[in-house]
DNA sequence: GTCTATAGACGGATAGAC
DNA sequence: GTCTATCCGTCTATAGAC
């Protein structure tokens, strides 16, 4: 097995443990098992924990860049887009039940730690909000579509975080069709409150 | 110094510290050390981590109900008490911008940890839950008070997420006005949809 | 002299780092 | 594979109130 390929099981390992118990409480040692490579071996590739973490967002960033430019590709228009967006708490309902969204935990938990890289988790959020201020730029929100970006990022953020604490499915799609409909507001309707 | 009050300087000390470093990541020596008691004299007073934890969350829920009557008793009337609700974003900003909000944050860290006392910690969130519900009820909402309890949980959840990542004083002011006027039509208008 | 509250040493386990 | 630090938890010792 190669040096790359090595790496690449280290990281998809460590992206996986990071979102399903938190950094934290992720050890070398839980990565290492799961990869099948003795911690030895490990350090040949990382050698402290942070490396680990700043590449597992590397991937974290490449993998939703890819994403949100096949959405783009495959979708009719930029109402369309953000509905793909929406759709994410359908799509992962049950990872998200069980270990809350990967950004929003992240980004917290680094935020408390006080951790020198939560600025580069943050431009994971900063992705989807650029990516869909654009998408509302282009439905003729102007000068609100930043607003509006980060008002839809906020709802699915709570949702998300609800839909960890009561793992209740009907409210997840009760407020996916909210958005929806909101969405449709801003689509059918002159810019303006995000209420 | 008795028994009684180094306990509750213990539980003051673990409540602070698990909200701004996290459970996992406060250990008995930081609480210790924060209350200047030894080690020794801490395990006097709690067995196992977990008891602490528990007792974080008993005084959690005493302190919120307590709050919560409060602006009962001093609103106008529900929709009044719905926006004393809302405020906590504005009033408790610095500290959701640095650790983002208690009751979420707990909430998700213990649900990746898979802990036995989640359920417990979700109290919190059906603390809120059901008293705004009554808020709504009053309002006349009458069945889909619970929808919009849930909904305003959501809001305030997906707000206090994006203010620790951004911290960005701006968009929380747009936000708790926005939750503002969403209020306002659930009060003037008849009940129905939450968008 | 017993009970309560406190202190601090000690142990095994596990962490990250080299 | 080893090293050091730190974790949680248990242990014994002690100081003072009653």
């Amino acid at each position: 097995m190669g040096a790359k390929e090595t790496r690449e099981n280290i990281v998809e390992a460590a992206d996986v443990l990071i979102y399903q118990r938190g950094y934290e409480n992720t050890s070398f040692a839980d990565i290492a098992g799961h990869v099948r490579i003795s911690r030895g071996n490990f350090y040949y590739h990382f050698k402290t924990k942070d490396e680990i973490l700043d590449a597992v967002i590397d991937e974290r960033l490449t993998a939703t860049k890819q994403i949100l430019d096949t959405w783009e590709a495959d979708a009719a228009g930029p109402a369309d887009c953000v509905r793909s967006f929406i759709d994410i708490l359908l799509d992962n309902r049950l990872d998200i039940e069980n270990y809350g969204c990967p950004v929003g935990t992240l980004s917290t938990e680094l935020a408390k730690l006080n951790h020198a890289v939560q600025p580069e988790a943050n431009r994971l959020f900063t992705l989807f909000r650029t990516w869909l201020r654009r998408q509302f730029t282009e439905l003729g929100s102007g000068e609100d579509a930043d607003d509006l970006a980060m008002h839809l990022l906020a709802r699915s953020q709570g949702v998300a975080t609800l839909a960890t604490a009561y793992r209740d499915e009907a409210f997840v799609r009760r407020e996916v069709q909210a958005m929806y409909d909101w969405l449709d507001d801003r689509v059918l309707s002159a810019p303006g409150s995000i209420s």
